[in-house]
DNA sequence: GCATCTTTTAGAACGGTTCTAATCTGCTTG
DNA sequence: CAAGCAGATTAGAACCGTTCTAAAAGATGC
């Protein structure tokens, strides 16, 4: 067996999550190559070609408890569809608009200046800068 | 009967539409005060509140029209879910996580430096920048 | 007013997501 | 290592926002 670098089984626990067969599949999709970017139709795809039987519902579960769990990012680019992202630090997003590509950019090099100060009684919980771009 | 300042059936027109009487409720109640970001549903229920008679599909095709025409923008900011802005100008959004306001903010003062360049083959289109905020 | 083309409409269909209730599985305890 | 239990998975139904359909109504040009 190759060395698996990151230990999922290990990974999900210490995220509160049990390490289901399923759930160590998905994970093991998602974070063993460098960022990605899924929906849960293209994940389960992913998934079920690894001869791994999972439904749908349980793509959406697992989607879902990694976002919760701070280990995906949730992306809202496109009307009716959830894009996550297994890229969870400062970044930002291309979105590709007719065919619904996502890519991301650092946020390094990025500055914002001049944000007004959030409406009283909130606090800031995220800046996201989508760029928009068409073919 | 007091002065409409902007005429609707005119600026219907104008946009390449027919001044039908859907459409102008629809237009009043949009854009007769300053600027509103509005849902399908909350649009509708808006206008059949001053017994004009209309459906949710006209609701609909009448954003989407309206959008087309270059009338309003669309925010996407929450999955599953559209608003439309009556302010097409340029800036940007706050938006209050658990309940779903959206609130503008002008861009004027607002200066995002070193955005990378787009990827081969496309053009900008549009940058949104969201601000996220929690009660 | 008449013909034509557009718009509206109610309701069905649709696509993505969540829920339900039954079954199964990983973990703990004895 | 068997039993018990809480939590996870599943198929399928339900849901919700949006779009489509086919028919009726309305706007526009002559």
């Amino acid at each position: 067996m190759p060395g698996n670098s990151p230990d999922f089984p290990t990974r999900l626990r210490a995220a509160g999550l049990r390490p289901t067969k399923q759930r160590v599949a998905l994970a093991r999709v998602l974070f063993e190559a460098g960022h990605r970017h899924v929906t849960a139709e293209s994940l389960h795809a992913e998934v079920k070609a690894t001869r791994m039987p999972v439904s749908l519902a349980t793509v959406y579960n697992a989607l879902n408890q990694f976002r919760d769990a701070g280990l995906l990012r949730e992306v809202v680019v496109a009307p009716g569809r959830s894009y996550f992202d297994t890229n969870t630090g400062h970044h930002h997003h291309f979105f590709v608009e007719p065919d619904g590509e996502l890519h991301d950019f650092p946020s390094e090099k990025v500055t914002i200046a001049g944000l007004p100060t959030p409406p009283k009684g909130t606090r800031l919980s995220r800046v996201d800068v989508i760029v928009r771009v068409r073919r």
